[in-house]
DNA sequence: GTGAATGCAAAAAGTTTGCAGGAAC
DNA sequence: GTTCCTGCAAACTTTTTGCATTCAC
């Protein structure tokens, strides 16, 4: 564990200074928060993390920072259609991450869904080739959202309480 | 064309009334303006053309009527991160749409991208039956949205105002 | 005629912005 | 020391809601 730095050793510093930004307190907590969380975080969920390590800031930071890295492509923001945006690091020390949900259309719970395997892969560089193409458009990543029912509300349980997307 | 109806006959009628829903001139001038659109519209464009149809309507019922055929599965709401909801019909007469977008990185701009072949269609239901294993997850529908770099932001012309997904 | 749906205006919620003080370099 | 970044509070925009009226059935 080189210098001290856990957990893979927050290797966003060099993304931030490489981009020209000055590494703070502030921007390192919510990285940290969003390196250690699993899945896709609202923004007030960030700001209540980020107390816990940084009580100092704001949630007007936490919007800045967040259009920073979204800018810089680390981040990836979602929306749910429950009227608030969900973020998720682009990334994590070991690669890229996949961004693939599961989205129950009864009561919006929203499921991360890993990889699945190389035919997925190859299928979708495929089509990233036909699009670059026919619409001269660079793809560089890709999300997919499933809808459907989830395991609690196929079961008749239905806490119906979707808004939709 | 059956009783005057141009463009399919506004199928949607049969499906308000087996629904249970009354079909009001409101609901019926939204759906004829999303049937007419090729893509995703925002609330106030939709306002905006249905005024054109049926002036007396106010923003709000665009709304609950959105909300209402979301939640009916007649429409899919998307967010791509400027700030406002569009809108796109699941279907047309002819059946399924597809909603797959290209989203430009740079300057914002949200591309529709139709159908790719049968390869994704194989493949997907091949996923989306591992879905229903691994997750128990019933899979209705799915979207993928690619991100990249649009024709023009790739040669330089750069707008820049994107605001993320 | 009855209950659901609408229209208007007001409220709510999330997000953005201005500006002065503070922190990174 | 200089410049960028933050924190606070106020502003903004989109979306939601209450209630009386209107319309579909």
């Amino acid at each position: 564990m080189p210098r001290g730095f856990g957990r893979g050793g927050r290797w966003w510093h060099g993304r931030l200074r490489d981009a020209g930004y000055r590494l703070t307190l502030s921007r390192d907590a919510i990285l940290s928060v969003l390196n250690g969380a699993s899945g896709h975080l609202s923004a007030e969920e960030i700001y209540l993390k980020v107390h816990n390590i940084y009580p100092a800031g704001g949630l007007s930071s936490i919007y800045r920072t967040l259009e920073l890295l979204t800018q810089m492509g680390l981040v990836f923001k979602f929306d749910f259609g429950d009227g608030r945006a969900r973020y998720e690091l682009a990334q994590g020390p070991e690669g890229e991450r996949h961004h693939h949900h599961l989205v129950c259309t009864n009561c919006g719970r929203v499921i991360d869904c890993g990889n699945f395997d190389q035919d997925e892969e190859d299928l979708l560089a495929k089509i990233e080739k036909g699009i670059l193409k026919k619409f001269s458009f660079r793809v560089t990543s890709h999300m997919i959202r499933f809808l459907g029912l989830c395991d609690k509300c196929r079961n008749g349980i239905s806490h119906g309480q979707g808004r939709g997307t």
